[in-house]
DNA sequence: TTTAAAATATGATATTTGTCATCTTTTAAA
DNA sequence: TTTAAAAGATGACAAATATCATATTTTAAA
C-alpha cells in the first residue's frame, strides 16, 4: 500500500496542507482502487461514505436530466479530489462520476476528512478556495449554456480540452472522447456535434482521427466561441 | 447605526456563527446602504473590499455573456449573504448584482471577514457549506440550461420562483419580474419569454396581471418542467 | 479471423427559438 | 394632465437544432 506522505499526487490538490501526522493518519485509512473505463466511481443518489483523490485518468462528472438526458458538467483529472460537495452537505451524491479512461484512485473515509476540516484551518480555507473556484466555473458554465449556440460551446469546449489536458506529441488533445461523449458536455444531440466537427474539420479549424482531434486553428475557434 | 449583535437577518446566513467579540467589532467597522431599485450593488470586474449583507430587497445576480447577452444566475433575497465567493478566490467580482427592488444592505469590510475566517472555524465550515450548496444548485441549472427546452425552462423558473419568494395575499408570487428579467432568467429573448406566459396563461396554468404572476396549476407545471 | 454490436456519418424533415417589425399599453417624467 | 419613453404583445419569417432513418466504419467479443 502506497504512502500518502510520498505521494505526490497531493500536491494538486488540498491536501497538501495536512500536516505529516495527518498524512499518516490518512495513509493508514485509506484504501486503493482501480476503475475500468466506462465503469462508475459513483451514481447519483449513492451515499459516500469518504472522497476520492484521483492518482490516475480521468472521470467524467454528469447528471442525468428530468427529460433522461445525460450531462456532463465537468471532467476531472490526475490530482484532483472528487466527493467534498456532498460530504460536506452530508447529502447523497447529486452527479455521477463514470471513468472516461481506467482509472486509478484512493478513497479516503469520510471520519478523516471531517477530522481534518475541523483540525486543520489550513485545509478547510483551501477546500473552500478550491470550492469557490469551482462555482465561478459554474456559473461561467451555466451562462454558456443558456446564451451560447452549439457551435460556440463545440468552439469553446475544444478550446477548453486543449487547455485542460494539453497535447499529445502528434498535437491531439490529450483526451479520447466519443462523439457522445462531446454531445453531452456541449448539451446537443450526438448527430449534431458529430456535424459540427465535420465542419470545423472541413474548414481547417480542426484535424480529426478517430477520437483523436487536434486544433489546427485557435484563433478561429476563438473567434467563434465568443460570437463573431 | 444599528448593531449586528442584535440584528434580526444574521440568523439566515453564516454570520449567526460568530461570537459576541466578533459582532460587536463587526457592527463597529460595518457600513450599511440603500441601493435604489436598478442600481448596480456592484459589477463584473470590480474589486470588492468586503461582503454585503441583504437586509432587505431582493437582488438579481447576473453575468453579460461574450455574445453581449445579459444572463441572470441567481436571485438574492434577505438574509443571503453576496460577495463572498470573489473575496475567498481573491478575484475582482465575476458577476453582476443590481437590486431588483429597493435594497437595504450592510457591507462588512474584507479583512474583518477575513479574519472570522482564520480564527472562527464554525463560521468558515458554514460558509463551505453555503458554497457547496450554492455549487449543487449551479450544477444542477446548467445540466437544465443545456437539456430543457425554453417551456420546460419557464415552467420550472415560476416553480422556483414561488418556492423561494412566496405568494401574497392574492396569491400572486411575492416578486416583481420584467418580462425581460424572465427572459434573462431562463436564457431566451424576451419576446419568447412572453409568448410563452401568454400561452401559459391561456390554458390556464398561471393568472397574469402586470407584473404579477400566480400559479395557478402547480401540478401541470411540475409536468410541463419535467417534459411531459 | 469472423461477426455482431457500437460508434460514426449524413440526409431529410419537423420543431424550436431568435430576430425584426409593428402595435398597444403602461410607466414615469415634465 | 400631458407626453415621451419603456415595457409588453403579436405576427412573419429565418435560423438553429432535434429527430428519425439509414448507411458506413470501427470495435470488441466469440
Amino acid at each position: 500500500m502506497s504512502k500518502c506522505e510520498q505521494c505526490i499526487v497531493r500536491q494538486f490538490n488540498s491536501l497538501k496542507h495536512l500536516s505529516n501526522d495527518e498524512l499518516i493518519r490518512m495513509s493508514a485509512c485509506k484504501t486503493s482502487k482501480i476503475i475500468k473505463k466506462g465503469e462508475p466511481l459513483f451514481l447519483e443518489g449513492e451515499h459516500l461514505n469518504g472522497v476520492f483523490c484521483i492518482k490516475d485518468g480521468i472521470c467524467k462528472v454528469s447528471k442525468i436530466s428530468d427529460n433522461g438526458k445525460n450531462q456532463i458538467v465537468n471532467l476531472i483529472k490526475k490530482g484532483d479530489l472528487i466527493g467534498e460537495r456532498s460530504l460536506i452537505s452530508e447529502e447523497v451524491s447529486n452527479l455521477n462520476a463514470v471513468a472516461l479512461d481506467d482509472l486509478e484512485v484512493c478513497f479516503i473515509p469520510r471520519s478523516e476528512i471531517i477530522r481534518d476540516l475541523e483540525k486543520n484551518q489550513n485545509f478547510t480555507l483551501d477546500v473552500l478556495k478550491n470550492m469557490a473556484n469551482s462555482l465561478k466555473n459554474a456559473d461561467d458554465l451555466i451562462v454558456d449554456m443558456a446564451q451560447k449556440s452549439v457551435k460556440q460551446r463545440l468552439a469553446e469546449t475544444l478550446l477548453k480540452l486543449q487547455t485542460k489536458f494539453g497535447t499529445t506529441d502528434e498535437g491531439y488533445l490529450d483526451i479520447h472522447l466519443s462523439r457522445e461523449d462531446i454531445g453531452n458536455i456541449i448539451g446537443t444531440a450526438t448527430e449534431s456535434a458529430i456535424r459540427l466537427l465535420s465542419e470545423f474539420k472541413k474548414k481547417g479549424f480542426i484535424a480529426i482521427k478517430g477520437k483523436n482531434i487536434s486544433v489546427i486553428n485557435e484563433t478561429e475557434l476563438q473567434k467563434i466561441s465568443s460570437g463573431f
